[in-house]
DNA sequence: GAGTGGTCTAGACCACTGT
DNA sequence: CAGTGGTCTAGACCACTCC
């Protein structure tokens, strides 16, 4: 066994035991080469396991630590048809919780939300998947949910809308106006659709740089979900596409499936 | 920008393109240090950004590839259905596909198949999902499925029942029975069990050395799903719980969510 | 300014693969 | 055996953070 390897699964194994504890600070790189007896070099190789592992991270020009469990978020299908019975209540009965807060346990006042709109036209992928012309109009949406006493996002989400139906509500095209108490599902309705059923196609990969960037988990080689969410409405018409990236280390997606008895026999 | 990053994405624009293709060979670390003006090191530091990616692997020996497409597998919910539906028919006719089959669209005879059965206690974990006490008498089961085409396995399966239940058929306590047709929902009903509902819940985490080696995708940075089944019989209890790790870059989840109509109004 | 991690270098030696 | 990637070394310099 590589000398890297072995002092990671050293280190592993101290950290495990809680020596040092989440959110505790290593002996720096030049110290633990020094303990180890390997060089620098040799000392960052087997941090980097630990840190594509998610155990640990690094903080430029302080040190390096133990990472602290993160809120969890679980994610069921649940959330889709409890977003649709909360449609058509009034406005203040939608506007005490969001879909997010029913994943995480927060409150909507620890929750920070920031969202971006741009007009933009469907590329290949998008026109396939709408079943429309490569060029139609659509609205591009932009999301970030983030954890005020955590300050790293909780997903980023791209969301496409058919610009022809979004328009048919101008409230709908002008991101002032988020967030909006009931979630997309409620802007669907007031411009008259009824969703039939939701599709996630769920797939695994690693963060690419600005995503771990973006969502807090320090450089590369932790692994995100990516959650192809496609809405389609009671005519079967696919009305949004959504892409929506979540850090693989803190989120658990849940999905039970109930099976038919057996006929008695 | 780093040098290694421009690096990385100067030859990751270049293999997206297609030059070199899927499968062919990158010029050795020396050439490619030599040809970007760089020390060796640094060489590979980007090439490890790509192979972190999935885009790329190294064959110690013999060369560093851009990694072909793999077959890729779609996992749905209705396997388990379809799974139930088999389990009363005959033999031969549940012998003539799987499950994996029908995720990969791969026949049977394109699939190796190979288990591993050994007794074993519950540990705080199992013994909490399984709702028995520690130290519980379970039957620990490893399974690998392999296209036989491409020679790395599509998952890494780790099943656990409770050893009272599988006794009472002594067939399903040895391996030589693998693989069993129909799969586990069919030895379940040997022993009586109907199975009510299937739960699902997914992670995604970087690949441990192990099962990047198993897997196929060489060395670590890739990302993997942890797929955790848990089986509920007709009378509510656990009777099945597996452990899943499929490659994540060529594993797609995929649960459509059907919605209760509003009512008319 | 002192200490930290991030980047980069130049080179040695080993392990593995193919011929 | 030659050529490849994998490991390891000893050091230089920079960018960042905190005092």
């Amino acid at each position: 066994m590589a000398k890297y390897e072995r002092i990671a699964n050293e280190l592993r194994a101290q950290i495990n035991a809680g020596q040092p504890g989440p959110g505790e600070r290593l002996s720096s790189e030049t110290e633990l080469a020094t303990r180890f007896d390997v060089s620098v070099p040799t000392m960052r190789q087997a941090l980097g396991v630990l840190k594509a592992e998610g155990l640990i991270e690094s903080r430029h020009g302080t040190g390096t630590f133990v990472r602290a469990a993160r809120q969890p978020v679980r994610r069921t299908p649940e959330r889709y048809q409890w977003e649709k019975d909360r449609v058509r209540l009034t406005d203040a009965e939608r506007a005490v919780t969001g879909a997010t807060e029913k994943d995480t346990g927060l409150e909507m006042s620890d929750l920070d939300f920031s969202a971006e709109y741009e007009p933009t036209t469907a590329d290949d992928r998008l026109a396939r998947v709408f079943g429309v012309a490569v060029g139609t109009s659509l609205l591009r949406r932009s999301y970030r949910t983030r954890s005020r006493s955590e300050s790293a996002p909780i997903s980023l989400v791209t969301s496409y809308l058919l610009h022809d139906v979004a328009k048919q509500n101008p409230m709908l095209l002008d991101s002032a106006n988020e967030p909006w108490p009931g979630g997309t599902q409620h802007q669907l309705w007031t411009v008259g659709i009824e969703l039939d059923s939701i599709r996630d196609e769920i797939a695994a990969r690693p963060a690419r740089a600005d995503e771990a960037e973006a969502l807090g988990i320090d450089t590369e080689g932790v692994a995100v979900f990516e959650l192809t969410k496609t809405s389609v409405d009671t005519t079967g018409r696919v009305v949004e596409v959504s892409y929506v990236v979540l850090p693989g280390d803190r989120t658990v997606f849940d999905y039970t499936t109930q099976l038919r008895r057996w006929e008695e026999s």
